[in-house]
DNA sequence: TTGAGGCTTTCAACA
DNA sequence: AAAGCCTCAA
């Protein structure tokens, strides 16, 4: 019974409550998830519950792992088996499972925002809409809020939430859209959850199969669901009652994804005799940033108002810093965690720096690499969004599901192939004037007239590797077969031909992917490439929990990302009017208060010491804006916050010089060998274990290199890997590793990698 | 008809 | 960084 020893009264009574609807409403930093994991335990160890009969969900892919993760350092491997997942991936088990009942195939296609509005895009152009005046992107996300709504699902008419200044037929496009979806055997993220809960509206078979295999529900950040996830767990758990869900509504910050507040207003009403237990007691934060964190939130109107009580001493005030400009935000960043780390017993991991956006990110990197700060940055560009992984996935996407298009149409001609557009039409007209879909136009060569060789060529390669793809995962290993696609598509050799910085970064980039693609089958054997390419479509941000501890980081994330995390010392940066609050939210008095719950969340996330930053010059697209302190900081009473002041003496170039306003570009740094920079914070993204700092080289004077054929090394990279082969001698010493399947070669002296042993 | 190169535009948070 | 538009050469 020691899994209740450190836990507060009204922690375990959440923890023993187990039959019957339960909520919890959990304050910042009360506990819940230890709540969460504990209770999952109990049921395991006290309960006699089977793990596998427990279904847990979470907002973020990150959540849910590290809850896997917690619970099993409890109860061990068993806790391996309990359903911890988020809710589009549940839907897409269930989905893939008991999708039959109504008439779905297993293997649908993902698609992203970027696929969504492809198809958009495309409707519009044959609609002789002008698709540059109406951006496809403001349809999608129209179309998403729609698909969000109550009435949606229940079938109502919802032509009336169309705004006016539609100069086009919405509707139209709406239902081209999804039939277009349909045709593609594709569902969107919205469709993830809504064909779930028609599942379980017309399969009685399916909802009982499930109910019997589920019996306890717990559902983490229930007051960010939307009225489709709110279903599902209505549904599931209508058999056994036994649901409990945790939530607060001061931090609901995802109302722009359909999150309904009133799921968590209405808890009680939807389940009699719910119990609802508060935590209300904060362990992680100091008084200090509580009170601050209260001044903030007690300026929303639609809240419950609640006791925070904190458990901590009073601490240090806040403190607030205004530079003049980012450049200065950001050197006040990086000073402070230099003097912090001198003064106090800090050490990287526990910094973190927030910002309303990623476009943020770039000079706080900047600063960090300068200061030979590690870093490592949650989200941004993500991996998967680079256009060569978009390209290698569009492949395997087709591959899976030659009904998807939009896969199609990316891939036909890349590389090369000589299929311009005037192709491409001749292929959708024929497909549409003969009912048929666009690779059946291809594959049986139904084009007459002048035909580029390289539709034929197209053909073949698609039929070859659609005949290896059977192999899998008997014959063939998914890895090995990804790699067969960059190689007989021609990706990797047009990439080759290339030879630039650029290109071969990209080819890095692509064998980064097939590693771990390799990694990933380890992990699941069985795996078939359906199953692969629908767990990473929803797999965004890769973030490995593991891999967070294992290295000794400053945290760089927007404040959406940092929802669930703490760290000892927070920096809240960007404080400005137009950034935080940001612009597109200044005039709506709903959109306001999200963004205030945002801030709190960002405050709430300090365990020790907290920093405003705001600016008085700020840098945009159209040139140099002057920011007013944001709102928020007004809020905390002036007794309750430092002020700090830094001067940058980095001048800010001008839009003439080498610096583009998106902060992308190479240009941005000024050093020659600003690319490898860039590269690598890059690896920050994509490997999460990567530090930026590049270490000193191995200066190695004697001829023979310090590695050894067979030696197993950590290259920050490419991960784990084998050296293979040692050529030449002194400085031009090269080593061939194998990481996976890919094999690269690498100057030992440029490269930094560490001995495993 | 295609593709390369040059120039411009884009600009919120996430599954 | 990526995509769209334009022009021009093949």
């Amino acid at each position: 019974m020691d899994l209740l020893k450190n836990l507060n009264n009204n922690q375990k009574e959440a923890v023993l409550h187990t039959e019957g609807p339960l909520l919890i409403l959990a304050g910042a930093g009360s506990g819940k998830t230890r709540v969460i994991t504990h209770r999952i335990a109990h049921l395991i160890n006290d309960k006699n519950v089977k793990p596998y009969n427990i279904f847990a969900v979470t907002f973020t892919n990150k959540a849910a792992e590290e809850m896997k993760n917690r619970v099993m350092s409890i109860v061990g491997p068993a806790g391996n088996s309990v359903f911890i997942k988020t809710f589009h991936s549940a839907a897409v088990y269930i989905l893939r499972r008991f999708g039959e009942h109504i008439g779905l195939s297993s293997n649908f296609t993902i698609y992203d925002s970027k696929d969504q509005e492809d198809v958009i895009k495309r409707i519009l152009i044959s609609m002789k809409i002008d698709h540059k005046k109406i951006k496809p992107s403001t349809i999608a996300s129209k179309i998403s809020e729609i698909k969000d709504k109550e009435g949606y699902l229940e079938g109502m008419d919802l032509s009336h939430f169309v705004p006016d200044y539609f100069a086009f037929d919405f509707m139209e496009v709406f239902e081209k859209y999804e039939e277009g979806l349909k045709n593609n055997n594709a569902m969107d993220f919205n469709d993830l959850l809504i064909k779930t809960v028609h599942l379980l509206r017309r399969s009685e078979t399916a909802l009982s199969d499930m109910q019997y295999m589920w019996r306890y529900f717990m559902i983490d950040e229930y007051q960010d669901t939307n009225y489709s996830q709110y279903l599902i767990a209505k549904y599931l758990a209508s058999h056994s009652k036994n649901i409990c869900v945790v939530g607060d509504d001061d931090q609901s910050i995802y109302s722009w994804r359909g999150a309904d507040i009133r799921n968590i207003l209405n808890f009680e009403k939807d389940y009699e005799r719910a119990r609802i237990i508060t935590l209300e007691e904060n362990y992680r934060s100091t008084k200090g940033i509580l009170d601050a964190a209260h001044a903030v939130i007690q300026n929303n109107s639609q809240r419950k108002n609640k006791n925070i009580i904190a458990f901590r001493g009073d601490g240090e005030h806040v403190k607030w810093c205004q530079a003049n400009n980012e450049y200065g935000e950001a050197d006040f960043v990086a000073n402070t965690i230099l003097s912090l780390k001198n003064r106090e017993n800090l050490s990287n991991r526990d910094f973190a720096v927030f910002y309303r956006t990623n476009a943020q990110s770039r000079i706080f990197e900047d600063v960090m690499r300068r200061e030979g700060l590690p870093y490592r940055i949650i989200g941004g560009q993500k991996f998967y969004d680079r256009k060569e992984i978009k390209d290698i996935i569009a492949y395997l996407k087709f591959l899976t599901n030659n009904s998807d298009t939009v896969s199609l149409f990316r891939i036909v001609n890349t590389p090369v192939r000589g299929i311009g557009n005037a192709t491409q039409d001749k292929v959708t007209e024929l497909a549409r004037s003969m009912g048929i879909n666009e690779w059946k136009v291809i594959d049986d060569e139904l084009i007459t007239g002048r035909i580029p060789k390289g539709l034929y060529d197209f053909k073949q390669i698609i039929n070859s590797l659609q005949k290896e793809m059977k192999n899998i995962p008997a014959g063939l290993k998914l890895s090995e077969f990804v790699k067969s696609i960059t190689d007989k598509s021609g990706y990797r050799k047009s990439l080759n031909e290339d030879n630039s910085l650029e290109s071969n970064a990209r080819i890095d980039n692509i064998d980064e992917f097939i590693n771990s693609i390799y990694e990933y089958e380890q992990m699941n054997p069985d795996a078939t490439p359906e199953q692969f390419i629908q767990d990473i479509s929803l797999y965004t941000s890769e973030q490995n929990p593991e891999e967070e501890h294992k290295d000794n980081c400053i945290t760089l994330m927007t404040i959406h990302n940092a929802k669930g995390l703490e760290f000892p010392v927070v920096f809240l940066t960007g404080m400005e009017e137009n950034t935080f609050p940001h612009k597109l939210c200044v005039d709506s008095e709903d959109a306001l208060e999200e963004e205030r719950r945002l801030c709190y969340v960002g405050i709430t996330r300090a365990m020790d010491q907290i920093y405003l930053t705001s600016t008085e010059i700020r840098r945009s697209f159209a040139g140099i804006d002057y920011k007013q302190p944001s709102r928020f900081i007004s809020e905390i009473p002036a007794e309750l916050i430092d002020v700090k002041h830094q001067q940058s003496t980095h001048h800010i170039p001008e839009r003439s010089e080498s610096y583009n306003s998106f902060g992308y570009g190479k240009s941005s740094f000024s050093t020659g060998t600003g690319y490898n920079l860039k590269r690598a914070s890059e690896l920050n993204v994509n490997k999460k274990s990567a530090v930026s700092e590049s270490r000193p080289s191995q200066s190695q004077t004697d001829s023979s290199s310090t590695f050894e054929v067979n030696e197993r090394v950590m290259h920050p990279k490419f991960g784990t890997g084998r050296v293979v082969k040692i050529e030449g001698t002194g400085d031009n010493v090269k080593l061939t590793i194998s990481f996976g399947i890919t094999k690269k070669v690498f100057m030992e002296k440029y490269t930094p990698l560490e001995k495993l042993n």
